[in-house]
DNA sequence: TCATAAGCACAA
DNA sequence: TGTGCTTATGAT
């Protein structure tokens, strides 16, 4: 039978796949020279666009004279192997993600736009005839093109890698000077690291880290997620170099994933240090020649280590042997739009699918790994001890009811920050405000405004001043009064950072202060500098977001401030309490050092909080089995699943009703499942809708947003009425109305 | 009467 | 999603 049609997967919002004619020239060959992962231009509609080989088939459901044919194979060898094929295939089931959109997602810029799959030149610097001769001396007075004349000295390196240490100021200069030079250059592949891989100033590892070792010694070769529970300064790094060690000295490669803002070049450095071999980095911050190379090395099993963020998890591999997860509760592994993918789950159907090892670490993990661990579905690794001298913070929580706040600071607050700045140390103020749905909280006696159905608070919808319940649906207008002490002292929660930050400027006009968040943060060498800057001590009073708790270690901040946790506490986002519990664990292992341990206040309008009691006394592991319980009695993730469903259009009707139809359909199906069958329809497999509420910035960009949560005890009900319901909404006249999205697990609501 | 914007269907 | 066709709006 000739195999004279292709079905191939476009970058389109749609989902279905598309038959292609195989052209005359190329039938005889078809089967030989066109695979399935391999890239393939083709026309649709008027535009050129590459799409991935699905398969060959002989017979289409499409009028075979309706069907065009491909321009062009752009591969000899497919793009997406096998074994990537069948994890994408998957992920574009599981998040219900336009399959075409799924490959896009995973594959490098380079090879989406239709570039051939070849090594691209890349620029080298290497020292002039001159460069070499000049005495290194003659630049003493530009330091820093000495530096980089020296770092040159004998050997050309790649523009990339210096980059991480020199400005670009200084290539010009030294070349202006007729000193240094640059070249395009395709770098041979080196298949030789193996032999050249030796294991460098391995420390002796503690007993308790020998025992984690072994255990993950003895997992090679199998699939098996290990949680790494390990608190911060007990040496998970030092357990992942050393878990990969016999891989390394096998041939076989590793993956090592980490959030966003942790990949600095120290932490690459340590590992390529160990082993002495060239590690593979791949992160936003690089361009799209850079990526390829670090894509098709891997591939082509040239490097034994390659760290990366998010998307790294789609990195081809020849022997891959180990998945590791840095700081594995770190939100940016969940991709916020498109292709809403998890990597750490993607990660977890990897290892499955290729049979290997993945270990999750964190001081703090996320409540779903812990319960996948308590539940020996992963296994349970834990580091109690710290390598170091222990650096604790004494903690306070400081009552700030009935408190005559400035800029958000209790007066006791303002003299313990003037205590320390006077004392030449640094003070952390930390804001955080992400993810928070507001509740509205009466300052005098700290009652929270709860919905009377449900018990849980109600969050604060300030463009409409509604009182909306996210878990019941329920509305209420804003009251004046409290309902506990009867004051007129209601408040929602809420300041930004900006305003905090002038706050700051007003009451400490002496001090420098800074902020850190990730807009002020966009380039990776800004955030360097700043933090050299904090180093040294230019900046007394530093002001953040989640992205100070990431890896850096601030030893000369001995106050920390969290101005507000009682909008974590009472947001009807569940997920706020695991992440201030990260956030606080997080900054306590990174402020202060051995000699000066520094102070911790927590600002509350409920100081005894047990969930926060819990925090302070027992640690994030006591702390997070306690919310684990809270969650199971109220039925949330990880003991429920959901399904968010968002929508916005420019008429908030139009989403509002999109997302209403689409809630009556799920109610339908499900009435008349159990009418019909009766067997579908337990408990456990109801699927129950949440909404559709106003999402909390309910206006963006002159568009109304809406959204749906569709939630379950068990996820196969979910996924298959989820799946029904797709294929009945993109049928819908209404959804062509409005732009809507699926978000499969969502972290982030409201 | 023309020009531009908004709405809409379609893609193999 | 990007494109081009159709229809609505509205300025002159």
């Amino acid at each position: 039978m000739s195999s004279s049609i292709i079905e191939v997967a476009l970058p389109v919002p749609m989902r279905q796949t598309f038959d292609y004619l195989i052209p005359e020239h190329l039938i005889a060959n078809a089967s030989e020279n066109l695979h399935q992962g391999m890239r393939v231009q083709v026309s649709f509609g008027r535009r050129q666009l590459i799409g991935i080989a699905i398969q060959l088939k002989s017979s289409s459901t499409w009028d075979r004279n309706k069907l065009k044919s491909i321009e062009a194979i752009l591969d000899t060898t497919p793009s997406i192997d096998a074994e990537q094929f069948r994890l994408l295939e998957w992920a574009s089931r599981y998040y219900h993600h336009p399959i075409g959109e799924v490959f896009h997602a995973a594959i490098p810029a380079k090879l989406r736009k239709g570039e051939m799959n070849k090594r691209p030149s890349i620029r080298y610097w290497r020292p002039t005839e001159l460069g070499q001769q000049t005495d290194l001396a003659e630049l003493k007075r530009a330091p820093k093109q000495q530096q980089l004349l020296a770092t040159l000295h004998g050997q050309a390196k790649p523009e990339a890698v210096l980059r991480e240490q020199f400005a670009t100021a200084l290539f010009t200069a030294l070349e202006k000077k007729h000193l240094i030079e640059s070249y395009e250059f395709v770098p041979p592949p080196n298949f030789e690291w193996h032999s050249e891989l030796t294991v460098d100033n391995k420390p002796f590892a503690s007993k308790e880290q020998a025992v984690v070792i072994s255990a993950l010694r003895q997992q090679l070769g199998q699939f098996q997620v290990s949680l790494l529970e390990g608190v911060t300064g007990s040496g998970k790094t030092e357990v992942y170099l050393q878990a990969i060690e016999t891989i390394l000295e096998a041939g076989k490669q590793v993956l090592v994933l980490v959030p966003e803002i942790g990949l600095t070049p120290q932490t690459v450095e340590r590992f390529a240090a160990r082993f002495n071999i060239s590690v593979g980095v791949l992160h936003s911050g690089m361009t799209d020649n850079e990526r390829l190379i670090v894509w098709q090395q891997a591939q082509a099993g040239e490097l034994g280590i390659v760290i990366g963020t998010r998307s790294a998890v789609f990195t081809p591999f020849k022997a891959l042997a180990m998945i590791i997860i840095d700081e594995e509760h770190d939100s940016s592994y969940k991709q916020g739009d498109g292709f809403r993918y998890h990597a750490r789950d993607l990660a977890v159907m990897r290892a499955k699918l290729s049979n290997i090892p993945l270990l999750l670490g964190s001081a703090t993990p996320a409540l779903e790994s812990l319960h996948n661990a308590l539940q020996k579905k992963y296994q349970h690794l834990q580091l109690h001890q710290r390598a170091g001298s222990a650096v604790k913070p004494t903690f306070n929580t400081l009552d700030i009811r009935q408190q005559h706040l400035q800029y958000g600071f209790a007066p006791d607050t303002i003299r313990q920050m003037n205590h320390h700045l006077r004392q030449g140390n640094q003070v952390l103020v930390f804001l955080n405000r992400r993810g928070y749905a507001p509740a509205l909280l009466c300052h005098n006696c700290g009652h929270v405004e709860m919905c009377n159905q449900c018990e849980r608070p109600f969050t604060l919808h300030k463009n409409t001043h509604i009182l909306h319940c996210h878990h019941c649906g329920n509305t209420k207008t804003i009251p004046s009064h409290c309902s506990q002490c009867h004051q007129q002292d209601m408040a929602p929660e809420g300041m930004g950072t900006e305003q905090l930050e002038q706050g700051l400027q007003h009451l400490f006009p002496q001090y420098s202060t800074i902020r850190i968040d990730s807009d002020t943060m966009r380039a990776k060498s800004r955030l360097n500098q700043i933090l050299e800057d904090i180093h040294s001590g230019k900046h007394q009073i530093l002001i953040g977001t989640q992205i100070l708790a990431k890896g850096h270690h601030f030893p000369k901040v001995t106050f920390v401030v969290v101005v507000d946790i009682d909008g974590a506490l009472f947001s009807a986002n569940y997920r706020s309490s695991e992440q201030l519990a990260q956030l606080i664990t997080q900054i306590t292992g990174r402020a202060g050092r051995a000699q000066q341990p520094g102070e911790m206040w927590l600002q509350s309008h409920h100081p005894g909080h047990p969930l926060i009691e819990d925090l302070l006394h027992n640690g994030y592991g006591h702390f997070a089995r306690q919310l684990l319980i809270e969650r199971r009695h109220a039925n949330l993730p990880p003991y429920s699943y959901q399904v968010l469903i968002r929508a916005e259009a420019t008429k908030a009707e139009a989403a509002f009703n999109f997302l209403h139809n689409v809630a009556m359909g799920v109610r339908q199906t499900q009435s008349s499942d159990s009418n019909n069958s009766n067997n579908n329809s337990s408990a456990a497999s109801q699927v129950n809708t949440i909404g559709p509420l106003p999402a909390l910035l309910e206006k963006r960009q002159g568009r109304y947003r809406f959204q749906l949560v569709l939630q379950s005890m068990a996820r196969s009900p979910l996924h298959t009425l989820l799946h029904q319901q797709l294929q009945i909404i993109t049928t819908m006249p209404e959804s062509k109305k409005v732009r809507w999205s699926v978000d499969i697990d969502p972290q982030e609501f409201y």
